[in-house]
DNA sequence: CATCATTTGTGACTAAAGTAGTAGTTTTCT
DNA sequence: AGAAAACTACTACTTTAGTCACAAATGATG
């Protein structure tokens, strides 16, 4: 329990918290661990707990009926998953899918208590406004790339992004690309194998090089405004 | 002055605040007043400043370099407009367009002094929270929706919720439909006359009138390849 | 190391959405 | 009233995205 409490103090989101709160919320708190590939929860699920990610990354996404996916983002340490709901609803459900892509640990706490501490703590709440105002200028990038963009350029904006990415934490298959861009796996091995062809990039199953960055950042980069 | 003063207590986000903080802000904001169709900013200005809406609605709109529109969220009285990036940036600039779709009135109060009542009061904290936490939740639905359903899904959905909106505020040339489903206003015009042709509805220019409500809620509810 | 599950490769097909062009209406504004 | 502006109609065409079906490669595991 005293670990617990430790992991929680260590979170950006609580180290200011005197310790005698947070003693308090770890009793009600429960740490979980995943593999990668584990579900954490399923959109329409009943749960009126706030989960915080220790460390891994967390892929938030919704699924259509046909089965296809379409991220919502990923989640990595400190953040927050299932805080709208707990904060806005009577019996609050999952809005959308949460899946480990990596090794996982997370803390689940009780939106009671922890909305008792937003009431009487305004530096935690200032710091979930962060984290929300964040989330929702993500999302409106995400809205505008999903409603202007063509698969093919949120492709190679995908692709870029990952080769930034200094940890390349997790596997690419073409279905976990497919979910990232919101399209369906045939149609990113198509590309894939289009960019390929000219010399864009090289691959080797999930070992994807990229060749020519500008290439693809020409095609990613098609304005949006600006 | 005092004026102004008033028409701030009135919103709910600022209603518990005590008077001689209100008037303190008073003197930093400053009232506007729109027309019908008149642009109240365009994305990528710069601008520190927070808007507050006395009344009316304000349609916030991202542009595509193609001339195409995407709607991200119509505001009413009392909802905060630019709240994300004037939180989050050093030098904000609005991420999106917006524009007055009626006769609007709204207040703009420079982001610093309202920071600085966050920073003190929590209660206002928490008041923001919930509009945030309302935003995020609708900008999800918007994504899904984007995502995974057809133009004309999304259109017939569209139909319906106008339709129930009590006070039909807002007139909808298509060009207006085509921006709030997100697509051209040629493909609006081929729906909406399909979907006449098939006795869902009936129009008279901008006039609509839903004569089989379910049809179109299967439309709109029911999966893309019908 | 044999087998089963996951992932990938392809080509042919279908459907949805966007583009273009031109013409015809209303509405609005002197 | 008459012209300009905004809005709508319609048809034909192009591109993009998604679907289907099946085969091959990989790799996890008992």
């Amino acid at each position: 329990m005293k670990n617990l409490t430790e992991k929680l103090s260590k979170q950006a989101i609580f180290s200011r918290l005197p310790k005698a709160i947070l003693e308090e919320l770890t009793h009600k708190a429960s740490w979980m661990c995943y593999q990668k590939g584990d579900t954490i929860f399923l959109e329409g699920e009943i749960c009126d707990s706030l989960y915080i990610v220790l460390n891994g990354i967390v892929k938030l996404y919704k699924s259509s009926y046909e089965g296809r996916d379409q991220v919502l983002g990923y989640f990595e340490d400190g953040m927050l998953l299932n805080f709208v709901p707990a904060m806005l609803d009577y019996e609050p459900k999952f809005e959308a899918n949460a899946k480990a892509i990596t090794q996982l640990e997370l803390i689940k706490i009780p939106m009671q208590p922890f909305l008792g501490l937003l009431k009487e703590n305004n530096e935690l709440s200032l710091v979930v406004l962060h984290m929300l105002a964040l989330r929702l200028r993500s999302m409106t990038q995400l809205l505008a790339d999903l409603g202007f963009r063509s698969v093919r350029s949120r492709l190679a904006r995908f692709l870029i992004r990952q080769a930034d990415d200094p940890n390349k934490r997790f596997s690419l298959t073409q279905d976990e690309i497919a979910s990232a861009v919101g399209t369906v796996r045939d149609v990113i091995g198509r590309y894939l194998r289009e960019f390929e062809e000219l010399g864009y990039l090289k691959r080797d199953r999930q070992k994807i090089v990229l060749l020519q960055r500008n290439a693809l950042e020409n095609i990613a980069e098609i304005k949006i405004t600006e």
